[in-house]
DNA sequence: CCACTTTATTTGTATTACTATTAAATTATT
DNA sequence: AATAATTTAATAGTAATACAAATAAAGTGG
């Protein structure tokens, strides 16, 4: 009965997530300018109708995304967009629910362009015996969705193994593509904007170059696999 | 004189990016395993001797950056290294401080090999008018370093250089990447453990192919200069 | 006109109280 | 006795208020 309200002010959950992500909206979608001071914390409380407790948290969040910058008597400024971490999951939520989102799955095939061949030769040569037989319980999930193919189950697949080859790098500094990887996944997913072709070939090559360990053909299958792919694509939306 | 103590307690700067900083260090060491539950609240405000308030402003940052994971009655639980957001540059300041930096430092060599020569060529075709004067200005700089030669100055110039490279690439998810960079390189610095040579020639080809346009040179220049350093740094420390 | 001091504003920290969530223990029911 | 529903207790989440610290801007004195 009391919680009726604040399903109103929208979905329920915890409160400074909720202000958080209108602040981000207005400021990933430029409504309130880079190097702009926004409203004090008193003000905010007010228009959001919540405590200053809340508020603080909400801004100290979007501060550690690097999207705030508070000081003392000047106020909290929307910092430059370079300082933005596009790479934060969150961030890309926030960022996919505004709406061009052509420009941001154009961007992030030509990060994957960069990153997967290299990741894929590294997981050659460092996964471990763990993160290997994870591998090939996934390829072996790929290779049967394709002979019975369900976009939705295919999308949780492909979308796992070149996770787990991040995560096989073993490179620190490749791990956190594995999160902004699925969450790239699961928007392609709720927008279903991919057509339904497999590449299972492709992938087979893959996956059979880092299980031989052989780091020059793992890169060289990712970049065939990134080079069939980019023709399928573009043309979404 | 009412803030001795808090000269003792650490650095004077905010309360809970200090406490923040304590955790992480001992997150990051492994001091306090991964899916391990940390103290309660409470505890943790008597053992910092700091309010709620401000402990829990330090779990949130801790919590942004994928460190940390809390939930109603479990209680705050260490998450697996995988969500760790190793592209933070305060997370790596810290992981800096703590000491096995050889690692972090051959880790991040091959992720700038997988990116920059990638970044260079998108820089190439995509560079602002205004970021390629800021290039220009740059590359003049190093230039002028490199023949009166100072360990300092050409190593912020140096970084200036790769960072302009990643902010004109266009794509936002390059981004993250120039403000890592500054982190990575300030550490060189700090800890002084780079060899003096400028590579003036590889940079100059860069700089070139990119004012040029050809994105096929801009890759190919980066990936030699990449090359070059590569037999430079491994024996540092 | 400059240097210094005061003041006012805004974020930062502290304290306390209450609410919501949920794992686990307890009880009731089949 | 086993299972399902209920209560309980522990913990994080939210709120309200007061005070401290920092600092930009206004004011003051030399």
């Amino acid at each position: 009965m009391q919680n009726a309200f604040v399903e109103i002010a929208g979905v329920k959950r915890s409160l400074h997530v909720q202000v958080a992500r209108e602040i981000a909206r207005k400021i990933l979608s430029g409504e309130v300018a880079q190097n702009e001071i926004i409203p004090g914390e008193m003000t905010l409380c007010e228009q959001f109708k919540v405590s200053r407790t809340s508020l603080r948290e909400a801004i100290k969040l979007l501060t550690s995304k690097g999207l705030l910058e508070s000081k003392p008597k000047v106020g909290t400024r929307v910092t430059d967009r370079e300082n933005w971490n596009f790479l934060d999951s969150q961030l890309l939520d926030w960022l996919i629910d505004i709406g061009d989102n052509n420009a941001v799955y154009r961007d992030f095939l030509s990060l994957r362009n960069a990153l997967e061949p290299e990741a894929a030769a590294l997981a050659a040569e460092n996964a471990s015996a763990q993160q290997r037989i994870l591998l090939s319980a996934t390829f072996q999930k790929m290779d049967d969705i394709s002979k019975n193919f369900d976009l939705e189950s295919w999308t949780e697949a492909d979308m796992e193994f070149h996770r787990l080859i991040f995560l096989s790098t073993g490179n620190s500094f490749y791990l956190p593509f594995a999160n902004v990887l699925c969450t790239m996944f699961k928007s392609f997913i709720t927008h279903s904007s991919v057509r339904g072709s497999t590449c299972i070939n492709e992938h087979r090559a893959i996956y059979s170059a880092i299980m031989a360990g052989d780091s020059v053909k793992a890169r060289q299958a990712n970049v065939d696999l990134l080079n069939k792919s980019k023709r399928r694509l573009p043309s979404s939306d």
